[in-house]
DNA sequence: AGTACGCCCTGGCCGC
DNA sequence: TGCGGCCAGGGCGTAC
């Protein structure tokens, strides 16, 4: 499942090859990718003759400026953007829903097994009003004192960090790996942390984010980068599907929850 | 305001 | 071998 590390590895594998390059051909074939706002055929054909100025991220969206509007791309679950150099080896199967071709020839192509990802063109100027991000996580934005603020919230604190408006691109295998590295139990209120364990937090948040792009993100169901490799983070997860497993620091059982309907797992001797 | 739950969607897995 | 049923889960809408 992508999120923050998997969709900024993606986006720096593509910059070198879309950046500065003109699209000259644009075929959407499922209706759901637009579903947020216009439709297949209005996308594409404001997409034809563009030029991808620059290739940005934002939480876990990926934004093509192309020179005052941006096409924006979300991967859902199960989401990937491969791109074929000169267009060799790619053949779209039935769960390809979208190919950009380049003027250089390159193929980008759109798979999501899912359909829970989208598509879809905005002014560059309404982005951020559109999108209702909160911070970004790896920016210098996010300081102990911005997680505080945050966290003024009586909601638990793993909720918390998977809402996109508090905080931009964690989902649910950084936020539960940022708990264990910071101690702290997923079902605590957010507002109950002290300063020592928002600094940990804020401090776990970033390393945990940072160790997943170098491994070049986790590869859990069918996440693959640009090239179609699969990432290498997930072999070190230390509580993500590990329950039942004991934890690497104290030995204990790696425990599985439901939190916010959403599988949750923590070490109930490490994090308190 | 938080929290629960259903929906979208498909492949993988389990049990029979 | 085959098939029904269930599960995963990001984000959103709805209800409480």
């Amino acid at each position: 499942m992508p999120e923050l590390p998997e969709v900024e590895v993606i986006r720096r594998d593509l910059v070198p090859k879309v950046e500065g390059r003109r699209i000259v051909e644009a075929r959407l074939a499922e209706r759901r990718l637009t579903r947020r706002c216009g439709t297949p055929r209005r996308v594409e054909a404001a997409l034809v003759g563009r030029r991808v100025t620059r290739l940005r991220r934002r939480g876990k969206f990926f934004l093509f400026d192309l020179d005052g509007d941006s096409l924006v791309v979300r991967l859902g679950m199960t989401g990937q953007l491969l791109w074929w150099e000169n267009g060799e080896g790619f053949h779209p199967d039935r769960h390809t829903h979208a190919c950009l071709t380049f003027d250089a020839g390159g193929v980008l192509s759109y798979r999501d097994i899912r359909k829970f990802g989208e598509m879809f063109i905005l002014p560059t100027a309404a982005l951020e009003h559109t999108l209702q991000l909160g911070v970004e996580p790896l920016s210098s934005e996010f300081t102990a004192q911005a997680l505080r603020e945050i966290c003024r919230a009586p909601t638990r604190i793993k909720p918390l960090l998977l809402n996109q408006t508090k905080i931009a691109g964690i989902g649910n295998i950084y936020a539960d790996e940022a708990l264990f590295r910071a101690g702290v139990r997923p079902t605590r209120r957010a507002a109950s942390l002290g300063p020592n364990e928002l600094r940990s937090l804020r401090d776990a948040i970033r390393a945990v984010l940072r160790a997943g792009i170098r491994h070049r993100g986790s590869s859990i169901a069918n996440y693959r980068d640009a090239s179609g490799e699969p990432g290498q983070f997930a072999a070190r997860h230390r509580v993500y599907q590990r329950h039942g497993e004991p934890c690497l620091v104290c030995g204990t059982v790696i425990r599985r929850i439901l939190l916010g309907q959403r599988g949750t797992h923590y070490c109930p001797g490490c994090q308190r």
